[in-house]
DNA sequence: TGTACATCAGTGAACGCGCGTTCACTGATGTAC
DNA sequence: TGTACATCAGTGAACGCGCGTTCACTGATGTAC
């Protein structure tokens, strides 16, 4: 299966997006640039423009794939873990190891300005993140449990202090020796800080 | 005091950190150069390297101010209503406010390569912030109340909590559609959504 | 079944741009004597 | 009080770099007839 040296490349918007992830976990945001892609795909550095215009395109394509990612990180969790009391505990898990393993993809995702953030496959995909927080923070409980529309403030102050503590360890706010003395390390054993 | 056109600025680092903040506002992260701060200062591009060395050392300065002005932020809520039955909101307030009126300098705050993370200045108006919100979390009820290190505990998801708000209302993940919908904008009204 | 042609996918040279940095320099300030 | 000199702060030209984008093009593919 020799798919080398053909003129048309077959699958090159996946492939670029792949380089562009790949790109992400080595050098960061900083590194991430169509040419640069497009080098590492062994394609002109033209090309990428038929496939996503421009740069926003690209980078909108890459962050929607992040939230694939996401998703699959969280229910993985859950799944692994089916008879796990509070489900919550999985997905913020995951959130968080998501955060940790892939910071540069993780701030691409949330940053304003650099996504196309009316697309509509990002859109889904951010979405569908959103609702497996959603259904895995039944029965928590807050203070405001008998206010109108409990359920929905639960959901978005939950999802907040999953963002919160994802993205304080994924930018090393919550470094190992912080970690350590407020003692998250006995919570999240694995998330050793990475310097 | 026509303290123009002097050959000496006189307080050229001030200024230029100045710059730097107004930079973030008008153009955001990506508008922000060594170049950029010298012009708008008045300068020759080359002057701030004797300042700050190079674009890391202005980065870490910009973030530092940024803390400091964080701290205040949130400060002037807890002073301006000091019977305020539970300070944490005030605080909570002041931060989400900061955030996104801000957005771009709290990017660079919290980002992870940008700054020199172990800046003795950064690092002391860092924590003065965190230490805002550790005063302020006293008395929060957590469902590990009854645990060891249950305040330290609190005050890190106390924490979480707030900047996981505060980081997805600035990058414009709780849109208007949404905040209204899931009736945020009852809580804090005065944050609409900035298009 | 074959042919003409439109469309799609990728090429490679060239463009202007803003960037951080280097370099030799000059003006201003402070300090030792 | 004056002078010599070191040091600090800012200048301006020049550098190479990687970037996104434009442009005319060519190879491959699909489709109408």
């Amino acid at each position: 299966m020799a798919n080398k040296r053909k003129y048309h490349h077959g699958n090159l918007k996946q492939a670029l997006v792949d380089a562009g992830l790949e790109i992400l976990e080595e050098a960061g945001l900083a590194g991430l640039s169509l040419r640069a892609c497009a080098e590492r795909t062994g394609v002109s550095h033209t090309a990428p423009k038929n496939h996503f215009g421009n740069m926003s395109g690209l980078l909108t394509a890459i962050a929607a794939r992040g939230y694939q990612q996401l998703a699959q990180t969280m229910q993985k969790g859950l799944d692994a873990d089916a008879t796990r009391s509070r489900k919550s505990d999985a997905a913020l898990q995951g959130y968080v190891e998501f955060a940790v393993t892939h910071p540069a993809l993780f701030e691409l995702m949330f940053s304003r300005h650099r996504t196309n953030s009316d697309d509509p496959n990002l859109l889904e995909l951010a979405g569908q993140c959103f609702a497996i927080l959603r259904d895995v923070s039944e029965g928590l409980v807050w203070e405001w449990s008998d206010a109108p529309d409990a359920a929905l403030r639960a959901q978005m102050m939950h999802w907040s202090l999953v963002h919160g503590f994802a993205q304080l360890s994924a930018s090393g706010k919550l470094n190992k020796d912080s970690m350590k003395h407020l003692g998250i390390l006995d919570i999240f054993p694995q998330f050793e800080y990475r310097a």
